[in-house]
DNA sequence: ATCCTCCCGGAAAGCGATTTCCCAGTATGC
DNA sequence: GCATACTGGGAAATCGCTTTCCGGGAGGAT
């Protein structure tokens, strides 16, 4: 490997001056000196050893990103936006996935701790419970050490934030759904104690003077939303799945059990996955900018404010065919 | 900081002690130093410099993995199955995506090889020109400095591939279609000159003896499949999609136009992804191990092997409601 | 002319690990 | 019993880059 001592010798200069003219600083360096090192970089074929850099300049230009399931089409977008971001930055993005086990989360605080990463962004919800300490104390210890952390989500860990509306976000879809008449309301509630879930299902039974939507809980995910929807009372006529991913799973729990939407019994999700929008019949959904999400979150981390900042994003009500006035 | 040395001279023993027990060595180290020097660290909270390590070492624990789109969900399954595989090795993963720009492809190897990634997996189908000789350049720049590459996809680079069959697998499918009655067949065959999309579409056509399907190309994407299936011959009866993506934009296509599926036309994809398995009518396709792929990648670019070796894996015909027999 | 600044180049001290030697002490072979 | 491994511990040399500090020359002000 060609090191920048070589290139500093066969452009006859120092390694200072090397240094200076290759990787970005402060000092300039005269044009004569700049052209010579540039010329012998390119014809040694000189590349930076990011390693010694990190280790001299004791900051990386990593940004890790801990995601539950990159399979799920929500922090794909996410991800997707924050690897962006990032690159603009100059910026190169780790990402792990903890298929929702903490246990995962904190191991890959650690090791982003460990790479000196430059930022850790946490994308996904998480329980409010004592669980969560462990992930407190890893990332005091990661902040400790220089590190900034930015969470996309709900507020929560006092870090920096996107925060979504997911409680306005809820509501104003329920006022949308009752402006259209209906009455009977259910709820495919997620975990109940997953922030984001209980956010979006309050927000919306929050919103329904006088009504009292029936509650069920469950996963998160595809699977959740389809046992969920075998549960609904007889009488409900719209459904409200607090993803959209899970609304997919209602679907085609709907589809299985003869159940036609929105015929029978109107549904609505929230996200607004681009990868689902030509389901049949199209998803009524609160719209989130997913990749902008990601992508705040990285600007966020990369900032230099001092103390935890909170950027808030709003969703947008969509209504399509899967919901019919009543 | 927590440093090495400041451990060591907490648990009384030298640099070189501390080293060996707390980041694997060949060198044993008696019961009685490892304790002090595991307690020492505990106590400190040492946490490990990668960068360091790296530089000493002269490799590090990253796994480059170079996407086209972590929003496209065949993306997102094998990039998934990367992640997972790497922890499994203690390895991290690095992603990048390149929205199908052959210069992110390269900047993003160049990258790859100043970090002194372990190896770097190339994901997704290149095209068949000679812009992928800059690609190759920097690929075998990358591989002098000791890296590994892995390809999935198609056989191309050089390298350690996991190959996918293509050819087999959509030949099986018209097989398969050709059996059920079809007879007038489109294909909506991707960018002319993209490997995967070439080798789906002329596997798929050269098992239809005697037959010339309609070969409509277009962009790899969903709105791709969408314009392609505008501009399908009326008398087709059975249109294959080069992937499941495009089939969606097709379907869309179809439904705008008041063409049903599969009662007007049937409709197939390639590669099964597990995102739509819930689109209506259910999507005939051939279903790809998407994560293993990924996984497979790994391993490949992780094994000691001398010399490119090849993982051969195979596609399987779903037949769902997309398609009906004539 | 003289003194002060700038400006730019180079020498060298880190950054935080790994690893090669070198050594003493103990076990093994004859 | 004596030479010969073998073992586990430590000192110190790297790994490749950044950056501080020093110094000499050029330009401006007085």
């Amino acid at each position: 490997m060609v090191t920048l001592e070589d290139v500093a010798r066969h452009a006859g200069v120092s390694l200072a001056t090397a240094s200076r003219v290759l990787n970005g600083s402060a000092r300039q360096v005269g044009a004569g000196l700049r052209a010579k090192v540039e010329q012998a970089a390119a014809e040694l074929g000189y590349r930076t050893n990011v390693a010694a850099q990190t280790l001299a300049r004791g900051a990386g230009n990593v940004i890790g990103l801990v995601v539950h399931d990159l399979v799920d089409p929500y922090f794909a977008a996410i991800a997707d936006g924050a690897v962006k971001a990032a690159e603009d930055h100059g910026m190169v993005v780790m990402v792990g996935t903890t298929h929702r086990d903490p246990a995962k989360e904190i191991a890959y605080v650690s090791s982003l701790g460990a790479q000196r990463a430059r930022a850790v962004i946490l994308a996904g919800s998480r329980m409010d419970d004592p669980s969560a300490a462990g992930l407190r104390a890893e990332l005091d210890r990661y902040r400790a050490g220089g590190g900034r952390v930015a969470v996309v989500g709900q507020d929560l860990l006092g870090a920096d934030t996107v925060a979504v509306a997911n409680r306005a976000g809820a509501a104003a879809l329920a006022e949308a759904l009752h402006a259209m008449g209906h009455r009977e309301f259910a709820v495919l509630a997620g975990p109940p104690r997953l922030i984001t879930a209980v956010e979006r299902c309050e927000g919306f039974a929050g919103a329904l003077p006088g009504l009292s939507p029936q509650i069920i809980h469950g996963p998160f995910d595809r699977d959740g939303g389809y046992g969920a929807a075998l549960s609904i009372d007889p009488g409900v006529t719209c459904v409200f799945a607090v993803n959209d991913v899970m609304a997919v799973g209602a679907l085609a729990a709907f589809r299985d059990r003869g159940i036609r939407v929105p015929d029978d019994v109107s549904l609505a999700g929230f996200d607004d996955i681009a990868t689902l929008r030509d389901l049949v019949p199209a998803l009524t959904t609160v719209r989130l900018p997913l990749a902008e999400m990601g992508a705040r979150a990285v600007e966020l981390a990369l900032s230099e404010e001092a103390g935890p900042s909170v950027v808030h994003v709003e969703g947008e009500v969509v209504i399509r065919e899967s919901v019919r006035a009543r």
